[in-house]
DNA sequence: GTTTATCATCACAAAATGTAATCAATTTTT
DNA sequence: AAAAATTGATTACATTTTGTGATGATAAAC
């Protein structure tokens, strides 16, 4: 009986054309690929790739097996997906996302996962390209962006935005360009991106001046407003990021005149048939954002 | 990913409805099928079969996965078949068959092998029933039989015929009824019912008179003649049998009025496709008998 | 010509698989 | 009813398989 896991391993490196990044696909070494193909070619007694140095072309036996193999591999996932039991609120959900909506969304969705005690989320913070990477390696179910995901094998829509703030300490000057440049900016992984996009849309002397002055940087978004409400320093930061601050007392939140939001994309692997947990978590997401 | 064997397991056992006969169906231990079909429950983490006693029936998921799951092994089969390399004179060809025809046939196969040097034959002798046993329990690819198989695995058909031949001695008497008589069988066997065939055409007196008065006996077909050449008694064998006698000085074959013989059935098993090799060996076969 | 990237091979630790022995239960025989 | 025989589940263990890390060889890039 032909295995399926050497079957996945060589119908894999004919798509991707090159047995270290097919090890890397499918999590395992390239030794591992070498020897999966290798046991194939044994098994069947059937040379399957011709190498040509580095690279291989596919003989009549390959192509065959790789054409038809495909189809099956693909009908045994299926089969699994529709035996499998599949409830809506058991078992892990990997979420993956930016920090900002992160900070709202973890909290929420600890909420749920408090209403269903089989279900485990494993929530991931990390850039939106990360974001991107995690979905399309299948190393998280969801993900959640602020543009588009460029890879193909992500399905995106927008569910909801984001409004751009800008935050003060409470006790802080007025608000004139001036008063901010003399303030300065405590900064963040997104931070001078946000800045533009905002100040840049209020404060018509922004496209001309010096970059703004740095008086801080943290990385662990919620940190940020600490500086902030100690009177270091002014940031720009997205609504659900300054939500989750455990002192509004301590800052004031500023609506200017012209407002600036970013979107939320969910994401998801294309094709990849979702588990019923998959589906309920992201239904509860779009009532959140 | 479903392992495909702990799959075959399980539909087996869906089909033969009984552990201990699908583990003898797929040459393994009654605990190692019972282990398949837990282990495939746990991985699916669904109850497949809903025990009642001894008896069992399928859960929606266990006939789902009956169904499906034995389309998928069929398509795995088949496309090992395709993709595997198939020489028409290389690999091992198991053939079985009662002796007698099997005298002949092994020294021609023999021939075979010599000419093609890959060719490994392994020729097992046994009983009409044991050949058919040994095809549908995929112990042999090819068997031969003097009856046609009741067996509905096993396909048949006749490729020739051996004539039943009276042997005696060559100083041996007359033959009449009563030197017959008196000169006392060999037995094999196959003895009783070959005798019973061509005496029985031959001889009106067979029927009314006292069973043969048997003077030997051996399981050994290319030895029962050897009694004979040694004056001890006469008796009744295929014609290939008695072809293979090495001394064939040393006894006297006689053409009776009534000639008598028994068909040669070829048979291999139904429905599995057969590979080169043996499809090859076939058609040897049908040119020499 | 040197460096880097890529794949094959090998030795070994970890994991899996299959079996025999045993147990528990059900069915059949006496 | 009692005894015997079947049948499937479970366990312990030996064997086999699997995947990795290390190393080496060869092709591509610089």
């Amino acid at each position: 009986m032909i295995n399926p896991i050497w079957l996945r391993s060589f119908c894999t490196l004919v798509e991707l054309g090159h047995f270290t990044r097919t090890a890397e696909r499918l999590h395992m070494t390239q030794s591992g690929v070498s020897q999966h193909v290798r046991k194939l070619e044994e098994q069947l007694d059937t040379q399957l790739l011709v190498r040509e140095g580095k690279q291989f072309s596919l003989t009549d036996a390959g192509q065959t097996l790789y054409q038809q193999g495909g189809g099956i591999l693909q009908a045994l996932q299926q089969l699994q997906q529709a035996v499998r039991q599949d409830p809506p609120f058991a078992g892990v959900v990997r979420v993956t996302s930016p920090g900002s909506m992160g900070l709202k969304l973890y909290a929420d969705l600890l909420d749920l996962q408090q209403q269903h005690p089989q279900l485990v989320l494993d929530y991931r913070f990390t850039s939106n390209s990360g974001v991107e990477q995690a979905i399309a390696q299948l190393d998280s179910d969801i993900g959640l962006m602020t543009r588009q995901p460029t890879l193909s094998e992500v399905h995106s829509h927008k569910v909801g935005q984001e409004s751009l703030l800008l935050v003060t300490p409470v006790q802080s000057p007025s608000l004139t360009w001036a008063s901010l440049t003399q303030l300065g900016f405590i900064d963040h992984p997104d931070g001078a991106h946000h800045a533009s996009l905002l100040l840049g849309a209020n404060y018509p002397e922004f496209e001309y001046s010096e970059p703004l002055s740095t008086r801080g940087f943290s990385n662990q978004i919620s940190q940020i407003l600490e500086p902030v409400s100690r009177g270091l320093g002014f940031t720009v930061l997205p609504a659900y990021a300054v939500d989750a601050f455990t002192r509004p007392e301590l800052i004031k939140v500023h609506a200017l005149s012209v407002p600036v939001s970013e979107p939320i994309y969910l994401c998801y692997r294309r094709k990849s048939a979702l588990p019923q947990r998959v589906l309920s978590v992201i239904d509860v997401i779009k009532t959140l954002l």
